[in-house]
DNA sequence: TCGTTTTAAGCTTGGTTTAAGGTTCATTAG
DNA sequence: CTAATGAACCTTAAACCAAGCTTAAAACGA
């Protein structure tokens, strides 16, 4: 799960982010509207939190910039004055939640959980939490084939996961370094390698059909053998 | 994916044309205005990326010979100071896109990447992804027909996609090397020859009815037979 | 401290290039 | 008209080297 936090003062900011991490979120924290562009423009989010008040571009400029660019992700937008007319500028362009300042940290991720859930869930839900024969427990990071059960890392289910719900593509290491790292100093090659490398262990560990195959210069995916 | 990079600082220039083909995208790299128009006159780019500051010709007159020699290819300018009257001069000559220096890598990609698309899609939309009794899956480098499946390398699939696009035309050699290789000491003839053995070979391997024909002295182009 | 993530180093693999030995075809000498 | 010649093109095999893999050890974080 990843996010962007998009709030200029930087105590503010510092707090949420960490309080995000803890939570397990991946947290990108941009500082001004133009830096929030940039980054919906090159990464992906599941939820963005948005403050209205920031310097260079303001935060429902930003929103309706994003919305035309056809940016789908759920956006929050976090206020200082929770007026009227913000509330209906905002949701006549695009947002999907608002949040008055202050609000309390369960408040606000109980908002985000619901936001995500709500996108996310009609593309997973024909997806099911099985893949060939595994049975994934994303919640209890582990994968069941048969009676063995191997259990991975943090990480190690997020890469997994990108390359089942990109069931049937071959996805760039690239792009798994910018879903399933930070932004700011994402992961080398070879980090992605190492990873992969886990997986491909414990899938052999618990005899699991399910290949993690590459394509060289290309990327990686998922095949069911035999 | 091929791109021009002209850049004098031979730091920033190889630090970008690494970036870039870390990205897959083939780059020639150019060191002053005169080189980069050398290279324009005879090769096609999916973008450019020219500075304006550089030895002998500046970058402002670059682009102007060149959008004057009809040169449609999208450029994306590069400026140091990113003033007013720089953007006015660089857009009424037909720049596609400006980006002041210092800018992050990920804002280059993206548009480039944007550029790319803009001028790209349109082309490719009207063409379907199927020749023949071939389907082609240009994300997953593969070939398929009823049944049967070819996997393709990088280099196949680039060849193949330039005689696809090429639909109904002899190619020259040459223009394949131009477009399959980055320029520099692009490839002999063989390797040509090599490739496009391979490519038979694979096409014969899953009973493909497209087959790669060759006329001497003119080049190459497809045609399905029965 | 223990589990996770990153870094480092040496190894393997397969895409690309090079090389070598055919085959075809246009040209031209006989 | 025919045969010889040589350039263009084809195919296969082998060599090369960067991409990718694996493992171990170091660094990090709860």
């Amino acid at each position: 799960m990843k996010l962007l936090l998009v709030e200029d003062n930087i105590q503010l900011n510092k707090a949420l982010s960490t309080l995000l991490k803890r939570n397990s979120y991946l947290v990108d924290s941009a500082f001004d509207g133009e830096e929030a562009l940039l980054y919906l423009k090159d990464y992906e989010y599941d939820c963005v939190i948005l403050d209205i008040m920031l310097p260079k571009i303001d935060g429902l400029e930003v929103l309706r910039r994003a919305r035309k660019d056809n940016v789908q992700t759920p956006i929050i937008m976090l206020t200082a004055k929770s007026t009227i007319e913000d509330k209906i500028t905002g949701l006549d362009l695009g947002a999907d939640d608002y949040l008055a300042k202050p609000f309390s940290t369960e408040e606000l991720l109980a908002r985000i959980r619901a936001l995500s859930r709500r996108k996310n869930n009609p593309i997973k839900e024909n997806k099911s939490v099985t893949f060939g024969d595994l049975i994934i427990d994303e919640a209890n990071y582990s994968l069941k084939c048969g009676e063995k059960v191997a259990t991975l890392s943090n990480k190690e289910m997020n890469i997994f996961m990108i390359l089942v719900n990109n069931e049937g593509r071959v996805v760039p290491q690239e792009e798994i370094s910018k879903l399933a790292w930070e932004s700011k100093a994402y992961s080398t090659s070879e980090s992605v390698w190492t990873f992969i490398s886990f997986l491909r262990k414990k899938l052999d560990s618990i005899d699991s059909k399910v290949k993690i195959k590459s394509i060289r210069y290309q990327g990686y995916y998922l095949e069911t053998i035999k």
